[in-house]
DNA sequence: ACCTGAACACCGTTCAAGT
DNA sequence: ACCTGAACACCGTTCAAGT
């Protein structure tokens, strides 16, 4: 039935094609093993059983990630590209997001990314520390984002907010802006908080002796000589995020 | 067994117990009605199937957040202590998390928090198409946050980034920054990255005609006129984020 | 080395029967 | 109205047997 040998790599992309079609709860090593036209036991001479299986398909479809940012690109435009390159496997493999932000990763998946990512600020002129801090922030954002967004999906329509039974009077402001919450431009609530981020990082301090944004929390001070630090060249009004 | 009567409270009860004890891989019908003394079946005279029990639980973790943030406050203390809040119930049912970020929530369980956010954007200044997308950005940011470190948790150690057998030189940054890869300070991580995008909102113009953060990315001029929009009284320096 | 069927200890849920 | 045991169609994984 199938000329290719059975193997690691062959059972995780029929694990990954079956989460796509039939969602990440219809996965089991039977279903898989059938549409391999195998006996479900020979899975094991290749997987040491189903949590490893699923490890493999998180870290397969992370591998995927293309990224696009230029290295010689000003950083933030770097930064913005790598956040988006996330974003986009995502919406490649939505029923299979929940499964690679929601296991630990091996580190050898994890591992270009993270260098990219840290190559990039560390060429903007933060140091270690900041560098992994930022890099961990835009990834908890781009984690959080696409997990809304894969979430919000599944039904066709999406549940009224707030709920038709609740009493509007107790919640004036969702009942004022229900039009806003119940639309989901997800591209452009997506760019306008990375486009927040960005622009946070781009005015934060750098080189020695830099102090963390927590040591004089919403200063006034700091938007004095914030000049120095935003070096980009201006660019013309973006595209608003509408794009993807 | 039980002197109280079964009923869908006390079987999510027993529901989060078991989650918080086994693991959310253990938590089945079978067990938690063993749990409770009672056949398998009963519970279905007040849950419908696991899959409702399981938003049940999520509901229910996500309604015993409790708010510390004083309506006195200047907004922007506000909204941190409205992350926090969420932060610290991740915090409670650590393996209760996945379950409350990784399914859609019954609308009434989300409405007081949302609520409560956007009231806080709007007092602000802030409007409403602004407000929406500013509270979607910090619960993607909380979110990404909270699963990162209940991810993390699992096992006892710390898994070493990047892994042995790595060749460090293709690698260059992750291996200089080793040691700070390898410590997991999710508290001062957490106030970094809450207080930047604190600060990035805190730099958004407000008012009528406000415009988005992305019609001018990361623009230089947007500090000159920075002082009127951040008045929050000067504040000493922060504790430093590990005080949770 | 790779494959496999039978078997075991589990699942969620339907149904029909009880009170 | 609430409870329940038996039954059905599934699970993941162990084991012993094949090639």
């Amino acid at each position: 039935m199938s000329p290719e040998p059975l193997s690691r790599a062959r059972i995780i992309r029929a694990a990954i094609a079956l989460i796509e079609r039939d969602g990440a709860d219809a996965v089991s090593m039977r279903r898989i093993a059938a549409e391999l036209g195998v006996g479900v036991m020979s899975l094991y001479n290749h997987v040491p059983n189903k949590a490893a299986l699923l490890n493999g398909v998180a870290e397969t479809v992370l591998s995927e990630i293309e990224f696009t940012d230029d290295p010689g690109a000003y950083w933030t435009e770097r930064v913005r590209e790598q956040a988006r390159a996330f974003r986009r496997i995502a919406h490649h493999y939505p029923r299979c997001t929940m499964l690679v932000v929601g296991r630990k990763l091996p580190a050898t998946a994890a591992l270009p990314p993270v260098e990219r990512a840290l190559a990039t600020l560390r060429g903007a002129g933060f140091d270690g520390q900041d560098a992994v801090r930022i890099m961990r922030m835009f990834i908890a954002y781009v984690v959080g984002s696409v997990l809304r967004e894969v979430r919000a999906t599944p039904a066709f329509v999406d549940e009224e907010f707030p709920p038709a039974e609740t009493d509007l009077s107790l919640f004036p402001e969702s009942a004022a802006l229900a039009p806003i919450l119940n639309r989901n431009d997800h591209d452009a609530d997506f760019e306008f908080g990375l486009e927040l981020l960005v622009r946070a990082v781009a005015f934060l301090p750098r080189g020695r002796g830099a102090a963390s944004p927590a040591s004089a929390p919403v200063g006034r001070h700091d938007a004095e000589n914030v000049d120095e630090h935003v070096t980009e060249p201006a660019a013309g009004p973006a595209s608003g995020g509408t794009g993807g």
